[in-house]
DNA sequence: TCTGGGGTCCTAGGACCC
DNA sequence: TCTGGGGTCCTAGGACCC
């Protein structure tokens, strides 16, 4: 059996941890840079913002009700999101940590699924304040389904256990609610007039195979109750590291699009090191604002390297070489990235003829000796000269909580 | 004024190999 | 008249997830 623990309404309930005033009020929190909004109390939800309703159109509705806007606040979600799933690993060591907020554990030998379903969610909030909701099935799919059923049913646990109750609740559950059916298959489904998750399980296999590739065939056969997902126990490092944002403002000129990518190059190249990574491509990617009415332009290359490196200057003269060769002069550019992939491990990387070994060597000490300083002491702390100074371009974050978990200037202060 | 960021997997088609 | 068969690797595009 599988169980499927998810936090509720994640981000706003770990802002709700530190500031008791939010409860049972609207909150919103804001993706990067103010834009929209990514997380929704129960009481926003109601009041009808969809994940993505712009922010400025929020505004007046949340005014109207007591209601509050935040900005996100990852470095306190990373954290929280650590306590949770270190509690939930108390209960197992076969915890597979999906996303930041939800954790599959696999259960067997437990006499009462639901009895033990409650005590992970009263343990879960005893001891970090997060509400959590427990889907328990024989299928990861299934138990998916069943934590859907538990956030909407009240007590915050169900069950799906037996054939006949696994049916009924399929009759009722809307194909496009299934995991792994997006916007694009479940309009498929629903033109073939499959639109609940029962009919979808009863398709046969060649049709299912033929619309939905191998990936729903496997999801057919778990909604009947034949696991197909197993559990990932290992996390397995990242093949493709991504590093990009919105700018505040417009950014016109080379050197701030060039100061931008240097910055997002280092982020990059430090959660590379994390893993114990090493890269042979990189990309990088310029674009306009698309929802603007002027001039549009985007574009990006990648450029292949013969040694993999993870060498933060290396991919930072890299990127810049290959910015030179897409930026075009004359357009307001709101976003930039960078892209590394084509990822080895950086213990077993291959080198060259014309390499020096001794240099790469060096190479490394200087980044560890710098990752050990930005761990210590904050992200920043070092950081390179090209990513500039002062950064006007840096993303809004006008509603930031601050980071009562991981900061000591920060702390929550207690009177009496 | 204002619209996120970071990932995964699968498939088809083309280039290339012997 | 008549132009092979069996592979691998890479890339782009499209679907999905949180």
């Amino acid at each position: 059996m599988f169980a499927l623990v998810d936090c509720n309404n994640f981000y706003v309930s770990c802002e709700r941890v530190f500031d008791p005033t939010l409860l049972h009020r609207p909150v919103v929190v804001l993706s990067n840079n103010d834009g929209c909004v990514i997380a929704r109390s129960q009481e926003a939800k109601l009041l009808g913002f969809k994940i993505g309703t712009p922010a400025f159109q929020a505004e007046s509705i949340l005014q109207r009700h007591q209601g509050v806007m935040l900005s996100s606040n990852y470095t306190l979600y990373g954290d929280m999101s650590h306590r949770v799933m270190e509690t939930l690993s108390m209960f197992t060591p076969e915890i597979e940590i999906y996303s930041i907020d939800e954790s599959f554990l696999s259960l067997f030998g437990q006499k009462s699924l639901y009895e033990y379903g409650q005590r992970i969610k009263s343990t879960v909030y005893q001891w970090t304040g997060i509400p959590v909701s427990v889907g328990i099935a024989p299928t990861k799919t299934l138990a998916k389904v069943a934590n859907k059923i538990a956030k909407k049913e009240g007590s915050g646990v169900y069950v799906l256990d037996n054939d006949k109750g696994i049916k009924l609740k399929l009759s009722t559950f809307d194909v496009e609610d299934v995991w792994g059916i997006g916007g694009q298959y479940s309009a498929m489904l629903k033109a073939h007039h499959i639109d609940t998750a029962l009919k979808l399980s009863q398709q046969k296999d060649e049709w299912v195979l033929k619309h939905l590739t191998i990936v729903g065939l496997r999801l057919v056969h778990e909604l009947r109750g034949e696991s197909c997902l197993s559990l990932d126990l290992i996390t397995q490092p990242k093949k493709a590291i991504c590093s990009s944002k919105s700018f505040s403002r417009p950014v016109e000129t080379f050197e701030d699009l060039s100061q931008s990518i240097s910055e997002y190059a280092s982020t990059a190249a430090a959660k590379l090191r994390a893993q114990s990574s090493a890269a042979t491509l990189i990309s990088v990617f310029i674009s306009t604002n698309r929802f603007k009415d002027e001039p549009q332009y985007g574009k990006s290359a990648t450029m292949k390297l013969n040694v993999p490196t993870n060498f933060t200057p290396h991919i930072i003269r890299c990127a810049t070489s290959i910015l030179e060769t897409i930026f075009k002069k004359g357009y307001k550019y709101k976003k930039a990235g960078i892209i590394l992939s084509g990822i080895v491990d950086n213990n077993h990387r291959q080198i060259d003829l014309f390499s020096n070994p001794v240099h790469l060597n060096k190479q490394d000490s200087i980044s560890s000796t710098i990752d050990s300083v930005n761990n210590r002491f904050g992200r920043k702390s070092i950081i390179f000269a090209s990513a500039g100074i002062h950064q006007d371009w840096q993303m809004r974050r006008a509603k930031l909580t601050p980071s009562y978990t991981t900061r000591w200037d920060e702390l929550v202060i207690v009177k009496s």
